[in-house]
DNA sequence: TTGCTCCTCACGTCACGTGAGGTGGC
DNA sequence: TTGCTCCTCACGTCACGTGAGGTGGC
């Protein structure tokens, strides 16, 4: 029986971490984050606070990076570097993840705009007479205002 | 030699939506998005306005949905059905896109106040004169402040 | 005709999902 | 001791990546 203190069994860390087993297993796998102890049985332990270690991996994925590339990112824990290389990795690792952030906001921008124009268009569609011809089954331009359709109502239609 | 009036051969077609020939070919297969015209010798030919297809579908898959769910989103093109009905599922599924969008928005706007907590505990962290005790390796909690970190950076060191 | 583009298999990969069959721990 | 949790294979899946070997088209 070995010290159990502050330690998770993996079930409930992984409910705390919004994750699940196979995740949990497959970063250890990887070598993203192992389980501080491992009972003689072979259980994993982990130490609450690596949830937010887990948090942080889910939020590098939503920015759509890969497992290897954020295992890059977050090698300063595990590298027993000098204290003051070490803060500076870490002060990088944080703008790097902001500038995905950014990018992707950006992104994400830019198509709440192209809602915003289909929105409109298609208010316009609803009351349309016009039976799309057959040589523009598509609407495409459309056959009221000759204009192109907003690209998103092009992809719907 | 059959018409190929404003159609474009696949690797066109790719570089104007910004993909690839496999991931089109991988759309055919899965029935999200088909060639209007094949020759005969087999080479597929696509409408440019396809290209807004395209960026829907990859908006949509950044939003975090499968090809699956995107399909079932799309399918108003294919299914011929009664106009207003049309009209009102591409309404809906322009309502499902903005939820979606909203929902990815607000994760990524908690990740850039974590960072911004994160940037300025760390300000203060290279100016720390503590080496983390053996106990403490983590520096959790903060041995100046007793408290604990900010989440992304417990999760960093 | 030459060269570039395209074709169809078909196996590989990443990040897990999903059992099968067996053991650990309060 | 019972039941729930956990373990290790190991095969499956999704959305492509990456050749191999062959043909189409201006």
């Amino acid at each position: 029986m070995f010290e159990v203190r502050n330690l998770l069994k993996i079930g409930v860390f992984a409910k705390l971490a919004g994750t699940n087993l196979r995740t949990l297993r497959y970063y250890e796998e990887v070598g993203l984050l192992s389980p501080s102890a491992r009972s003689s049985g072979g259980f994993r332990y982990y130490r609450e606070t690596d949830v937010n270690r887990i948090q942080l991996i889910r939020n590098l994925q939503d920015l759509g990076i890969t497992l290897d590339e954020i295992r890059g990112l977050l090698s300063e824990r595990d590298a027993k570097t000098d204290r003051t290389i070490c803060m500076s990795r870490i002060q990088g690792a944080l703008e790097t993840h902001e500038g995905l952030l950014d990018s992707l906001s950006m992104r994400l921008e830019r198509q709440r705009t192209s809602i915003k124009e289909a929105r409109e268009k298609v208010a316009q569609c609803v009351n349309c007479d016009v039976t799309p011809s057959k040589e523009n089954n598509y609407c495409e331009p459309c056959e009221k205002t000759g204009e192109c359709l907003p690209d998103l109502l092009s992809g719907l239609y």
